[in-house]
DNA sequence: CTGAAAGCGCTTACAG
DNA sequence: CTGAAAGCGCTTACAG
C-alpha cells in the first residue's frame, strides 16, 4: 500500500507513542515535545500518511468542504464565480462541489436533498434573480436552507433579506449606463432583460428610471422588455422592440441585462443590417471573455465576479453577517457611439 | 433542532428499534418486515432525519464523492466537461469539487494534497496537452495519481497511457478539417495553436499533414504555428505568420486548436482589414456557445463535451478500464467561403 | 426478520 | 508533555 491507507494507529504504533499524541501533531498543537514530534514526523513520512479528512469530520463537526449552488455555469459569469470562490476556499484548506439548481425560481428547494447528508460547513448561492411572483417563494427555501448550514448569497439580495451577501448595486450600474448613453447623446434607451422583478432597491429598474429622470428622458414602455437571459431571448426581444415601432422611434441604444443577451441584440441588429455603432448603441453587462471580440466590441460592465465568488467564501467561512456590495467598472469599446443625427 | 441533527440513534429510539434495523431500511434492504419498516420510516420522516454521509463513509470506505481536475474552468469548453460530469454524478448519487491543476504540465503533482485527504472515490482528469518535452512527467504525476485514487482521463491521451479516458481522434478531426477546407478550394492553409505535443497517434499534427497529403498540396512550416490556446496567442500567431510571408503566400485559410484562438485570429485579421471570409477563412474547434455570434460566425467542432464529461463520469463509477473515442461533428457557420482567385 | 457488538479513523476531554 | 478512553454516526458481520 503505497499511502492513503496508513492511519493514525499505524503511524503511532510506528512511531511509539499514542494515537492522542500523533493526532496533536497532526493539529499542530505546541504541546508536545521536539523530540516526539519529530519521531511522528518522520513515520507518517515514511509511510506518506494522508490523514482521513472523513474521519476528521465525524469527531470535529466540519468537513472543510463547501458547496456552491449555480443557475447554470455555461454561463461564463457563473464560471468566474466559482473561479473565484474555489480557489479562496483551496487557500483556506476547502473543497467546493457544485450543486447547479435551475429550479431555483420556479420550485421550493428540498433541502432533504444530497445536500444536507454532505454535511457540508456551508453553502454559497447564486440568486440569478427574484421574481415578483414568487420571489417570497425563493427566499423562504433560501431560509429553510439556512437552518442547516451557513448561507451565503451572490445576486440579488434585497437588504430585508438579512442574508450574508455579496451582490452589486444594479440600480448604480444601470444608471451610470444610462447616463454614460445619454452623455453620447441618446435620448430613446431601450432596457432589455431580466423578469420583473421583486422591489430590491437596487434592481435595474429603479436605476434605468433614474437614469432616464435625471436626464429629462421620458420612460417608455416600449423600450422596456422583459426576457430572459440568453442570447436567444436577447434576439427576440429587440425584435419585437423594432417590429412595434416605427422606425422613427426605434431606440437609438439598447442596454441589455447581460451580455449574452447582447449578444443575441447584435444578431438581430445585423440581421436587419442596423449598423452599429452608428444607428445601434449596445450596452451589456458581466464582461465575459468574448466582449472583446464581438462586432462590435462590446462596452460592458466587469463585475470582478472572481473577487465576488471569493468574498463570499470569505464571509462563509468567517460567519461574518455582512451584506456587501462589489465595485465595478464601466468597460468602453466599440459597441457605443455618439448619436449622429 | 430542525433537521439534520437527529441521529440514528434517535431514530431507532422514536421507533422502538435497533440502530442496525434503522440502518437496513435505511439502505433499502429487503429483509425488514412492512411494519417496522413504516415505524421508520416515520419517525425518519417526523425528524427529518437526514443520514451522514461522512459517518457513513468512515465504515464503508466510499465518500460518493468525485474529484475534478481541470486547467482552466474559465474557458468554457471545460465548463461544458464539468457540467455534463457534475449532471450524471449527481444522476448517481455522487457529488463533484473542483481542483484546479494549472500545473499539470510544468510540476509533477503532488498527490499529498488535499486531493488525498479528501478520500475522494476518484476524479477526472482533463489533460488539455501533452507537451513533448516532459509528457512523461505528466504521465508520471497521473499514475502517482492513480495508486491512491480512481482515474479517468479526459483530453490527449495515447493509447499506450492504458488509462481508462474518454477522448477525441484529433488527428481525424483535423484531417476532416483540411479536407472541408479543401473543398473550398483553399491551398494555403495555415494551423495555429498547441504545443508540441508528445507523439500521441492521434495527435492534430497528424491529421493536418495527412490532410494535406491526401490533396496532394505541401506542408509548409510557415502555416504552422505553435501557441497556447488563448484568444491573445491566437492572434499573436496570426500575427506572426502575416508579418513573416509576402501576402500573395498568406495563407487563404487558417484552423485554429479552439475558438479561443480563432476569435484571436478574427481579431488580428480585421485590424488588418482582411476581409472574412472572403480573403481568409477561419475554423475553430469546441463550437462555444460565442462561436454563433463571432463575426463572420465561427465554423467549429461540436465535441459535445457535456456527453463527454458524463461518460468520463460513468467509468469512473463503473470502474471499466475502457478508451473511449467521443464522436463530433463540423458545424458549418459563416466564417469559410470558397477561395476568390 | 431483528439486535448486540465491533469497528471505521479520527478528536477531545480527562488524568497523570 | 503524554496516554487511556470515550465518542462522532454510521455499517457490517455474527447470532438468534
Amino acid at each position: 500500500m503505497p499511502g492513503g491507507n496508513a492511519t493514525i494507529y499505524d503511524i503511532a504504533s510506528d512511531a511509539g507513542v499514542s494515537i492522542a499524541t500523533v493526532s496533536r501533531v497532526l493539529r499542530g498543537e505546541s504541546n508536545v515535545s521536539q523530540a516526539t514530534k519529530e519521531k511522528v514526523l518522520r513515520a507518517m513520512e515514511q509511510r506518506n500518511y494522508r490523514p482521513s479528512s472523513i474521519a476528521r469530520g465525524l469527531t470535529s463537526k466540519t468537513t472543510h468542504s463547501l458547496g456552491i449552488i449555480l443557475p447554470k455555469l455555461l454561463n461564463p459569469h457563473y464560471a468566474m464565480i466559482f473561479t473565484g470562490a474555489q480557489e479562496e476556499a483551496a487557500r483556506q484548506g476547502y473543497t467546493v462541489s457544485l450543486f447547479p439548481w435551475s429550479s431555483l425560481d420556479t420550485k421550493a428547494y428540498d433541502p432533504a436533498a444530497m445536500l444536507l447528508e454532505r454535511r457540508l460547513d456551508g453553502i454559497v448561492v447564486c440568486v440569478e434573480y427574484l421574481p415578483a411572483d414568487h420571489g417570497e417563494q425563493v427566499l423562504a427555501s433560501l431560509r429553510e436552507l439556512r437552518r442547516v448550514m451557513p448561507v451565503v448569497l451572490i445576486g440579488c439580495v434585497p437588504p430585508w433579506y438579512d442574508f450574508p451577501a455579496v451582490s452589486n448595486n444594479n440600480a448604480a450600474i444601470m444608471k451610470e449606463i444610462v447616463s454614460y448613453l445619454v452623455s453620447l447623446g441618446h435620448e430613446r434607451i431601450a432596457f432589455i432583460g431580466g423578469v420583473k422583478e421583486d422591489n430590491d432597491p437596487m434592481r435595474r429598474e429603479i436605476g434605468y428610471r433614474e437614469g432616464l429622470t435625471e436626464a429629462h428622458l421620458p420612460y417608455t414602455d416600449s423600450y422596456r422588455v422583459y426576457a430572459k437571459g440568453t442570447p436567444e431571448a436577447g434576439k427576440a426581444a429587440l425584435a419585437g422592440i423594432l417590429d412595434s415601432l416605427r422606425p422613427e422611434y426605434w431606440p437609438t441604444a439598447v442596454i441589455a441585462m447581460n451580455d449574452l443577451m447582447a449578444m443575441g441584440c447584435q444578431a438581430e441588429a445585423r440581421e436587419r443590417g442596423i449598423l452599429m455603432p452608428e444607428q445601434l448603441s449596445i450596452v451589456g453587462c458581466d464582461d465575459l471573455f468574448c466582449a472583446p471580440y464581438l462586432c462590435p466590441a462590446l462596452t460592458s460592465i466587469n463585475l470582478h465576479q472572481q473577487r465576488t465568488g471569493a468574498r463570499a467564501v470569505q464571509l462563509l467561512i468567517s460567519g461574518e453577517n455582512k451584506h456587501e456590495i462589489g465595485d465595478w467598472e464601466l468597460v468602453e469599446r466599440a459597441s457605443c457611439a455618439r448619436v449622429t443625427k
